[in-house]
DNA sequence: AGCTTGACTTTGGGATCCCAAAATAGCCCA
DNA sequence: TGGGCTATTTTGGGATCCCAAAGTCAAGCT
């Protein structure tokens, strides 16, 4: 059972991430307690939480100050992230004990070749899709030997799409055919990627890999972009549709 | 005035940086509540506080672990900080921003010039250089145009060494006129590179600004393990010693 | 009428209390 | 004597209470 305070944090979270609150918004303690049903004591802790996740801020006076991430804000944080994930393919290529995860790496990679095999994307594959790709980018950060890549990447995991290994899926390729094979096509190139990261790791070539784990991040926020080409108005409840 | 509980996370950061505490203990709120002669409310936040720094970690069953960092840790974190700040580098000379933030750059740099021409290394002269580093190193990550770039350094930035524009000194390089000279000169190399940077990011050249800052950061990472190997124990406390 | 000042209200920080879960220790039975 | 079960104590989560500081409103003064 997970504490109050944890579950509140989660929730107020997911209302500011969906817009619920106006951007700016002073919310009070009291509040919360009356529309949570909770006492005073889990909502400061919840805040206190959301504060350090930088989702809340703690401004001059009374109160904290909702600070609702845009599709702009995702897109920056997305690049962060892939930036710290180049490090940590480049210290993993470097690093003796990566033999130990290169395994689990290679099995991610040939579980993801077998689903795209199958030709189709639906609710199921995408969940075994984000899980295979999960336990890949984990690999990288576990056994890159530098414990704060992986903290600072958890560090704003909170936020839509940032959820190490998180996948972008346009929901809107099932309508046709040939927007499935396109799809599929993108994925297959990241699968490339993700073998040629594998092989870059396991041979120890530190600059091939960091280049093309950063080549690979960058493939995500290329991806989101073109959702804003397609609709200018795009914000971040239907980035989470598109999330895995 | 600040809160009880902040200045509390504060004391018990510090305690376990300074490894008051023994790596792995488990230290209760009760008890923190009678040495520090406080109620349970401000023990619980500044835990909280604490856990989200991952000084400490909330196991299984009762009570927190203590996470003390080791010199290890702070090296790898200096790598993590320093590679988040080749990204703003980066970005920077790719921000059409930019100029607002150069003459405070170009301003820190010649501070610094001026500061190492006078060819003598104290107390107020320490302090100087790291308020005109922290002043450049900010201008950087303020200017990158991604907010989450500063936002994940703040993340770590409570770890000795790692406050934005922290510099290494060598305390005992004041023994010797020749070590004065070594120190100076090492911090000359520095300088250059601040303008080498600073060159980079206004004429827009993106990967030299990266490049640079990536070779800018290594600088304290090879000087932290010269320490290293001139005194195999090296602590924490040690390192803080030689910080700004 | 506008400004200032003082009373009242709101709100957040801190302390204390209660309770349930977990750790511990003791006890009983095989 | 050892293993498992229960009783006790410890500890942390949640609620409530108190107080001081900040905000607000209104009345009085200029």
């Amino acid at each position: 059972m997970e504490s109050i305070d944890t579950q509140l944090a989660a929730q107020i979270r997911n209302d500011i991430i969906l817009g619920t609150y106006a951007e700016g918004e002073r919310l009070s303690e009291t509040r919360l307690c009356e529309t949570h049903n909770v006492s005073r004591t889990p909502v400061r802790l919840a805040l206190r939480t959301l504060e350090s996740e930088g989702i809340i801020s703690r401004g001059e006076g009374r109160g904290y100050t909702v600070q609702t991430p845009s599709v702009s804000d995702i897109l920056q944080a997305v690049q962060v992230r892939g930036h710290l994930e180049s490090l940590a393919a480049r210290l993993m290529a470097q690093s003796p004990e990566r033999e130990k995860y290169l395994p689990d790496m290679a099995k991610a990679i040939t579980t993801i070749e077998q689903l795209l095999d199958k030709g189709v994307i639906d609710e199921p594959m995408i969940h075994k899709m984000h899980t295979a790709n999960k336990a890949f980018h984990s690999c990288i950060l576990d056994g890159c030997g530098n414990d704060y890549v992986g903290f600072t990447c958890q560090q704003i995991s909170h936020l839509p799409m940032l959820a190490i290994g998180s996948m972008v899926f346009d929901r809107s390729l099932s309508d046709s055919p040939e927007r499935m094979e396109r799809g599929l096509f993108r994925l297959r190139i990241g699968n490339a990627q993700h073998q040629v990261i594998y092989d870059a790791i396991k041979n120890g070539n530190s600059v091939r890999a960091e280049a093309m784990m950063r080549e690979h991040a960058h493939i995500m926020i290329e991806y989101i972009q073109t959702f804003e080409k397609r609709d200018a108005r795009l914000t971040v409840t239907d980035l989470i549709a598109y999330s895995a």
